[in-house]
DNA sequence: CTCCAGGTTTATG
DNA sequence: CATAAACATGGA
């Protein structure tokens, strides 16, 4: 189904950094197509233009996940008009530039488990590695008999806590292996409820997380900003440090973004790798 | 080969 | 409280 919507660049949120599991694909039109698997669902969709695109799902199945998933109800266009129309000069731009991006109602455990795979490793690495848990304990997909192509939902709690060091060794893990398996076994165990985490406040929630040995306090911003989709959630990684660094000096306050900082967030990582080369 | 990556933990001053 | 070292490994 076609979807006339404003802010929504595919292209932009896949290379966000939020999200590890969209692939471009080709497509018959010749325009941006992406597949991808959330909530246990393949999805394809493609960018038909600037305000419009293309999910390939039934009606049902969009407002049943996609159109949450994708934070199509928030009013973005508001937030890149403040920003662009603020008084400073690096989200001015930076709102400009990433105006496509929106933040992603990802699935909390997977978000958790991700970004705990995310620590001191670049995207592409990431991705791969998560690709490896996919396919080693998620449920394989069926798309159809001759795509040939094998698909995995994301692990399921219960299938990671099982996992042994050795073997997550050997899926490229790396000193990660018992952060895996003790953020696994937390929730399996009910010790984190992230259902819960999304009710409550941020604040709490980034205290609860950073109680899992191997969470500390960027990755759980990301959990709680991409998973449990607490807006305030402002990770600080090496991209934002530069940020606050280089073009604040060190002067940089979340707070006057109150209501949206995660969002400012990720226009200014999306901008900042851009500015250096990696975007 | 070297340096860096959407960091966290542990040890040390 | 602040800083430093260790951690495992792939990508550029």
């Amino acid at each position: 189904m076609k979807i006339r919507i404003k802010n929504f660049d595919i292209l932009q949120i896949a290379d966000s950094g939020q999200c590890f599991r969209m692939n471009q694909i080709d497509a018959p039109s010749g325009k941006i197509r992406y597949e991808m698997i959330a909530y246990g669902k393949y999805l394809e969709l493609e960018q038909v233009d600037k305000d419009q695109v293309e999910l390939f799902c039934s009606e049902e199945e969009y407002h049943e996940i996609w159109e949450e998933y994708f934070d199509l109800s928030y009013d973005y266009e508001s937030i890149v008009n403040t920003l662009i129309e603020g008084e400073d000069p690096f989200l001015k731009e930076a709102a400009a530039y990433g105006r496509g991006i929106r933040i992603l109602k990802q699935e909390p455990f997977e978000a958790m488990i991700s970004f705990i795979i995310s620590q001191n490793k670049n995207i592409p690495a990431i991705r791969s590695g998560i690709e490896a848990i996919c396919a080693r304990y998620g449920e394989r997909i069926v798309i159809s008999e001759k795509s040939g192509k094998d698909y995995y939902a994301f692990p399921t709690p219960d299938a990671l806590a099982k996992a042994d060091k050795e073997e997550l060794r050997r899926l490229k893990m790396g000193y990660r292996d018992e952060y895996i398996i003790s953020a696994a076994k937390a929730v399996q165990k009910g010790e984190i409820n992230l259902e819960y985490l999304k009710q409550i406040g941020f604040d709490e929630a980034v205290k609860a997380l950073k109680g899992v040995h191997g969470i500390g306090d960027k990755v759980a911003n990301c959990i709680s900003l991409y998973g449990l989709h607490h807006i305030e959630g402002f990770p600080v990684d090496v991209w934002i440090k530069r940020v606050i660094d280089e073009i604040y000096h060190n002067k940089f306050e979340k707070e006057q973004y109150f209501g949206y900082a995660g969002i400012v967030q990720q226009y200014m990582f999306y901008y900042m790798r851009y500015l250096k080369g990696r975007g």
